[in-house]
DNA sequence: GGAGAGTATCGTACTTAGTACGAAACTGCT
DNA sequence: AGCAGTTTCGTACTAAGTACGATACTCTCC
């Protein structure tokens, strides 16, 4: 009984709205918050009306990881390629950043989409135009993106965003460090992590940056 | 009924024996392969009987990642840096090429165990006895388990093992290559990824030691 | 050596999630 | 109107986590 009353007129199922209502649903809730029929309800049908535009679970895993990927700021080949190259890189750790669980989702996925395979000719087509052979883009890719994907690993198991709460949070694990038995991790903390301003996402500037200059020697 | 029989004497259950038949699991079926139900025929008892050793499941996730924390070599501060934080680079890639998925894990935990905070602190310690500010040492740090992080990702998300292969799989994803719509991957996939004897775990050499080199650099 | 008390294991059953199967409701054509 | 194709939904089965309480075995202590 699809568009029923006819007046709440309730805009048309599609792939792509499913597709982005499952993005929806995880951002809001996770990967575990996002089930066929949290889906359903975000999209306020029923549960199996879905799989009229996917075949299952799977596909809408897939679907997503595609679509995170499209959000990625793609670097231009032959420009500057330190700068396209960073770019996409702070480009990557934003959406990573706006959707963590996508991380976990790329690690299992083994069909990649056409927005992921794009993407990954962009950038290799930035390091070849940049005049890397291509066994130096191999080795400069896998390095970026270990990096750009580890950081996002990293900062999405931080329990605390920004550096306001991560002192309270602190409080708790604390406990365990007081007993003496972490003294390098207690002097970290306390030092340096706890201290205002302290930012962990500066780090990843600090990192690309040493990864760029290693790069850009061998040139 | 512990023991029934007296004959076929079955091992008292422990919370030590659970978590290592968990992980035993997770090695064979991956994450989704781990049940409850799949560890209690694993460990030959029923499903409720684990829950005598543990609270839920999650504690069976936070204390399988940190077994898996506790198999990573330690550095040892004072020894030579270079060699102390390159050797345990290679052992926690190596773990983590053995279980692979706990780099997930590692991911959505938020309570880190005794073996997961030893591990820090000794990586924490290597870095400042080496000379590394404390500053310095969460650069270094984050930096560098960013890439061991993300390499195992990386290396988890291929869907081959070792390079013989590679390009049967390949062979599937060359039907959308050969569109011409992604040259640049197409080179680097014909040019060496498919060539004999290329092994993608040979890069994490080439970062490792970019690494390394950028943060002698600083001291 | 029997009576609890404590320890370890299990049976039953409820809940949530994925999804097969087919019915039903609506659309546009003829 | 009648029919075919499209889209949505109802029912129901299966797998998995786990609450609750029963059951069996072990270890004191008299």
């Amino acid at each position: 009984m699809p568009r029923s009353q006819g007046s709440t007129e309730r805009a048309q199922l599609s792939r792509e709205r499913v597709l982005r209502a499952a993005v929806a649903v995880a951002d809001g809730g996770g990967l575990g918050g996002l089930t066929i029929r949290s889906l359903a309800t975000q999209l306020d049908v029923k549960p199996m009306s879905v799989y009229y535009y996917v075949a299952n679970k799977n596909e809408i895993l897939d679907g997503i990881v595609d679509l995170v990927f499209g959000e990625i700021e793609l670097p231009v080949p032959g420009g500057d390629w330190r700068a396209e190259i960073g770019k996409r890189a702070h480009s990557a750790r934003e959406v990573l950043r706006r959707h963590p669980w996508a991380i976990a989702l790329m690690e299992s996925r083994t069909s990649p989409g056409p927005a992921t395979l794009r993407h990954h000719d962009a950038n290799v087509g930035t390091f070849r135009a940049a005049g890397f052979s291509v066994a130096q883009t191999a080795h400069a890719y896998a390095l970026l993106d270990a990096f750009v994907y580890g950081f996002a690993v990293q900062e999405a198991s931080l329990p605390f965003e920004g550096s306001e709460d991560a002192a309270e949070v602190a409080g708790g694990m604390m406990e365990q460090f007081s007993s003496g038995q972490y003294p390098h991790l207690t002097e970290l903390a306390v030092d340096h992590v706890l201290q205002p301003g302290y930012d962990f996402g500066d780090e990843f500037d600090f990192g690309l940056s040493l990864i760029l200059d290693g790069l850009a020697r061998l040139l």
